[in-house]
DNA sequence: CAACACAAAGTAG
DNA sequence: CTACTTTGTGTTG
């Protein structure tokens, strides 16, 4: 799975420029590591847009391809996944890689 | 085009 | 700590 890929399917998927953005760079995050919605937001080109990320995530096409258990609140706590508003696996997850 | 929605962040108290 | 304001983009009317 490269980049070039993933954003052109993002993009026959028909999601906008800025999605593809926000997820592109949540996939990049490394394993281990946590993103904040804010900091997502700014690498992808969107500082301050970190609701945006928020919104661009809670659609993701791709829930297996893009690890979005590891992007957090600012307050380092899990935030949602999955559509429930915390779930112990994530944070067992997170603490197994070592990003806790 | 306008108003509302969203998994946040920032500022004020 | 809590409450109010700001924020950028998507979705719906």
């Amino acid at each position: 799975m490269n980049r070039k890929l993933m954003a052109q399917r993002l993009e026959e998927r028909g999601l906008t420029n800025f999605q593809i953005k926000i997820l592109l760079t949540t996939m990049e995050i490394p394993k281990g590591r946590t993103a904040t919605y804010k900091e997502i937001a700014a690498r992808a080109g969107y500082p301050g847009a970190s609701r945006a990320a928020g919104t661009a995530l809670r659609k993701n096409p791709f829930p297996i391809a893009i690890p979005c258990h590891r992007v957090v609140k600012s307050s380092g706590e899990t935030g949602s996944y999955s559509g429930r508003s915390n779930s112990r696996i994530k944070k067992e997850l997170l603490k197994k890689e070592g990003a806790i």
